[in-house]
DNA sequence: CTGAAAGCGCTTACAG
DNA sequence: CTGAAAGCGCTTACAG
């Protein structure tokens, strides 16, 4: 276990004060560049690795961002690399915690994180009781992310209602007048926006509802919802909430005998990377999951700074991909 | 900004010295029940939460573990919640980081993690250079988990070539006697292991093979696959190296109008959430991740107390699922 | 241009 | 049973 090398060794061996090699390698202080040379020697030659730790308490400022997540149900990868990168090309380190738990636990989780002098600020990608901005110590910049929910589904900016309208509306244009849709676990925000607009839209547009079922993120609702199904269901467009669900429900449809599209046309959320490659491949809504991440990071690093919100770029909504697995009614 | 409440706080409430208030609360020094009873009461009255830096600047221990991981293609969490289950079990808090770049660019990062001052020990999901281990601060655990390769395929001891050799030899007893295996990534220690393992297979049991193609993790390396085959392929038995690879195959084979099982079997490697919803359900090798999260971890905090690694429980090789999209080639 | 000193918030021998 | 003191490794006014 060889001693860690400390600011103090390199002052040594360079024949310096540690005050010296620190500014020497800040560059901060006026050192001569006779000094500074002879200082980046000794560091370079001894391995000198400052602690960070040490510094943070010195400084007060870590320099390490918390990010929390829940358990994901499917890759949140996209969302983490976009925070990642925006932090990073801000000179932060950004850390991943996962939380578990109902809101009061993680929102305790949070501030136990916020207060543990480790973080300068902390960016919750998960839904947070509206109490944690208050314990959360004064110079610990807190942000939820409103974009995802308890499962990192997308919520919020990215669950934006307007995909569902749309995907019903274009629908209908084909043709559809019987629909029916199988939604995502209640309580969750993204599950909970869907059905809301689902159900106000198949009402506005005055086509046939067969019903809301399901309400689970699995592939099981998906078939479930096609079992309970009477035979003369189809034609049927059917809206799940995410691509497994949907992957159930095309099962389901093939056990009744049922084609895709031709008899029943579905439609998933979240592109998954097999959905391409269906067979059909599935309609789906891709949201810019990396875009979320990197805005929810940049607002709070600008909240820190006490500046303004960067320009609100268009958080572009949920992006219809048309596939195979939706089509005109057979006639 | 209210200033963060100190252990020296604390101790004026209480009517104490800064000491006392780390002993009271610590359990640790000889402190009569009355004044342990203040001194608690006090820092309930503050909301008093230790610095960690602090705390792991005097006890050079952070009680805190970083965890490497790459760029996961798909869904690694059930890994990082073994790994993670497991530090938090022996009191240590676990935090992911993802490190990108070649062999050499993520070995550097590695030291710098180990090095930061900020961490007991350093667990890498993804394979480092041999010299890392001798770069690493003598202070600092680190081990490498040979389960997993850059991408979090699972390798090594998830990879084992097992059940590419009972995949094989199953579809041989079940009468068929063509093979082609669609192979991961060249370079990558679970693809590499496959295509030794199956080419090793198929001539010791004296199949025919179609030969290794595809050579990437994607779903158009599957079609593309299919469609490059002669009109007379099948029957055909097709390996795959992962359920994504997998259902490209099954696209492909579709779009050749090839029947799956009958003209086709196919397998796949990980479990998709969605593959037992395919229609075929998937055969597919189910890992056991979380478990070898877990036991990556164990030996790690193992190592950091010089005690001797657990009980090698059985490393549960993958576990062969069979399902639909593999049945006797048709007569 | 460089050194001596203080202090970030904690824990831990050592006195008493 | 509790207090006074040192020190973890760093940075930053302040002298000189």
């Amino acid at each position: 276990m060889p001693g860690r090398v400390t600011s103090r060794d390199v002052a040594r061996l360079a024949g310096v004060t540690q005050a010296t090699v620190s500014y020497a390698l800040s560059g901060k202080g006026s050192i001569s560049a006779e000094t500074r040379e002879r200082v980046k020697a000794a560091a370079e030659v001894l391995g000198y690795q400052p602690n960070l730790a040490a510094r943070a308490m010195r400084t007060r400022k870590t320099g390490r961002i918390a990010v929390v997540m829940g358990i994901p149900i499917y890759n949140p990868v996209s969302m983490l690399a976009g925070a990642g990168a925006a932090a990073k090309a801000e000179g932060f380190a950004m850390e991943v915690h996962s939380v578990d738990g109902d809101v009061n636990e993680r929102s305790a989780r949070i501030v136990e994180l916020a207060g543990s002098g480790q973080y300068e600020a902390v960016l919750s990608f998960v839904p947070t009781s509206p109490m944690v901005p208050g314990a959360v110590p004064g110079d610990v910049s807190f942000l939820t992310a409103a974009s995802f929910d308890e499962q990192m589904h997308a919520a919020g900016e990215l669950a934006d209602a307007g995909p569902v309208e749309a995907l019903i509306e274009e629908l209908v244009a084909l043709g559809h007048r019987r629909f029916l849709h199988v939604a995502g676990e209640r309580g969750f925000a993204s599950a909970d926006g869907r059905v809301r607009v689902y159900t106000s839209t198949v009402a506005r547009l005055g086509v046939e509802s067969l019903g809301v079922v399901g309400h689970a993120w699995t592939g099981d609702a998906g078939a479930d919802a096609m079992r309970a199904l009477p035979d003369d269901a189809p034609p049927l467009a059917i809206i799940a909430a995410n691509d497994l669900v949907a992957i159930g429900v095309m099962r389901g449809a093939a056990e009744r005998g049922w084609s895709v599209p031709g008899d029943v046309s579905v439609t998933g959320w979240d592109n998954y990377d097999v959905s391409p490659f269906l067979w059909p491949s599935l309609t789906t809504v891709d949201n810019d999951r990396a875009g979320a991440g990197s805005r929810a990071m940049r607002r709070l690093i600008a909240d820190m700074r006490g500046q303004d919100w960067p320009e609100t770029e268009e958080s572009t909504p949920g992006r219809i991909i048309w596939r195979e697995s939706t089509a005109p009614p057979r006639a």
